[in-house]
DNA sequence: AATGAATGAGTTTTCATTCAT
DNA sequence: TATGAATGAAAACTCATTCAT
């Protein structure tokens, strides 16, 4: 009367992790369902029961990667210190992601080439902006807290959302350049080099103004 | 006294070209030998007279691409103006590619991913370095020259290559998001606010003025 | 003492007289199990609780057809009125159910064809002459009835099963025609017109009003 | 410069021929392109290099059986004799032909099936009335030549068409009866049966009448 | 040198059937 | 008894590659 009692959500999760490692390192459509079936220990059909096409699979590949960065980010974007330090521990754990483990932006091109060519798939999912949007935000939280706190210039916060966006495409494209451009690039030097550069422009001149204003 | 030798090389790059086109259009795996022949007014066989195998004519499609980009780049390279001018020039150059032809991001992803997926294909060709090397060397002759001519600080020319790398990165990256977010980014300006960005730490401070200011 | 076993009858039947509609909707390759399971309210496992075999079923759901036809055509048989008018209605209301329902047809062919393409199953049911049956009785009394009647001359009575037969073939072959070239034969005018030629050459000649035209 | 030569129309419909064989024999669902393949002698992809689909293939070998219908029909459209053995030789073949080959009829089935099943086809082809056409032609020519020559009443030549289908219809009713009750019905006792009642209506009654004319 | 006919390994997907619960 | 999770054989179809001409 009680069928096999199999926690479904579960399993269709491991599969498409599965999946997802497949993924990184043979590409989309290099990895077949057979391969994912095995590597995952479940037979062919397994996989249909819990996707209804390789399509589906892949989306929720793409699903649960997304999630997975998300966790990974998450830890990162309650640093403390003040708002540079914070900057650059934001940025450093990402570049460090990428020289960890430099299928992330193989997957990450994997992914964005496959939603790409796909205009199905791109208007289910917002993949790229969702995958950004945690670091994004966590970026501009900071410049938003280092203007109010006179560590930036006010610049900082009314640029937050662009300056944002800027970062976060220079680090997926010194990473994707890195990876691509092996022992070509130091990733750590020129982003703590960029960094640099960003940060003197953000910084608010010497206290002497704040000063000024206490002083009176 | 050897012209079927040019005939050959001709044919074959001109093979590589429509191959090349497909690839932009549907992706590696998605366009078939077939198709390329006949898009070629070829017979299937005949691909096999000038490619030994379809990743053989992948590599010369590559290779084909590098060089069509570098053509494209030349003339760039060389503009007239003032430093900051030549480099909001050379940007805005390759930002307006981008916006033509978002293609040519989808290209250039197909390809990085092949050689990064290819360990052979990597070490027979550093393509991403070639394909950016001659922007690199542009922005770094602006930044020497904008130096040397007192437009630029003298940071400008002793680190031009770091610069150049960064920036070229950035390019890529915020060219990558855009293609992949569509409607999300507004590329042109956010070119040029980093542009801003980074000319403000660049440019020489007006010391004839805080000179002449401090004189009295 | 033994209700299992009407329910277990009740619900084999059922699951068979679901199985049938799908056949008759979809063709039998086209049915699935599962389609069959879900359309029945119940497990797929519990179809081959009923049902050894897909075969099995397929089996059940024809003799199911068998009986649904005879209980459908049951009232038509005891039609009052004179033997022509009979016979008639009889085959009018064959004719609208052809009309009404061409999936009828296509489970004829579909069922002819599985027997038709399996030796084991033509031995073990002999479907056409059952399903035929009752209607070809039905003629043959009808026939016998106006023989003796009179209406009918004689030989109605002693060739009625080779008429009953071929009237019933000849219904099938037009409907079938009928149902698979949709729009070009006025099926109800074509019985009709059959009907018109077999009845002339049953009809007793008017002996009576001969006989007694004679008489006087 | 001069590719393997190769009839293509010829093995194209050699394939087709080859296939119509195992539809007839297996069914349409139950017959793989492997199967065909291999009946065919050519490997599996060659059958693509010849259809575009399973449906494609399924087509031209419908084609093919009408073609070879109307080629075993056609010398018998120009039998000489009187009408009635004009008919009676005509249908007689078309008897033989269901008793020699019952595949005949299993075929026709499975094509009307196939037919009746798929809107798209059905649209494409009047199969049926394509492959009965040429017969029913032939029986409106003699019930037209016979009303002329007096043999057959005028109504004969007037309802041509309408008993030329009824008759077609028939004859395919009572083969199909045959073929799926075997043994059941003595197929030529039948026919001929149904066309003594049929002549007996359609016979213009004795000459009298004609050379009461005649005489005058 | 050029061609396209031929091919079979490999792809995604379906489904009757089994079996642990 | 009832269930549905699991499965692998088999299906249609694709395509890089070979080879006879």
């Amino acid at each position: 009367m009680t069928p096999k009692i199999v926690d479904r959500d579960e399993k269709r999760l491991a599969i498409a992790l599965t999946a997802l490692g497949l993924f990184a390192e043979h590409g989309f459509e290099a990895t077949s369902i057979s391969a994912i079936a095995d590597a995952a220990g479940v037979g062919k059909g397994t996989i249909y029961e819990y996707f209804s096409s390789k399509e589906e699979l892949t989306v929720a590949a793409a699903a649960a990667w997304v999630g997975s960065v998300e966790r990974q980010v998450r830890p990162l974007l309650s640093t403390s210190g003040d708002p540079p330090a914070r900057l650059r521990a934001l940025l450093g754990a990402t570049t460090s992601a990428f020289l960890e483990n430099p299928r992330v932006i193989t997957l990450f091109l994997e992914i964005s080439l496959l939603f790409l060519k796909n205009d199905a798939l791109r208007e289910r999912f917002h993949l790229i902006r969702e995958v950004s949007g945690p670091v994004r935000a966590a970026i501009i939280e900071i410049l938003r807290e280092g203007a109010e706190s006179g560590t930036f210039k006010p610049e900082a916060a009314r640029d937050a959302e662009r300056i944002a966006i800027n970062l976060v495409a220079f680090v997926d494209g010194i990473g994707m350049h890195h990876v691509v451009t092996p022992g070509f690039i130091d990733l750590a030097a020129q982003v703590d080099f960029h960094l640099d550069g960003l940060l003197a422009g953000l910084l608010a001149p010497p206290q002497a103004a704040a000063e000024e204003r206490m002083i009176p």
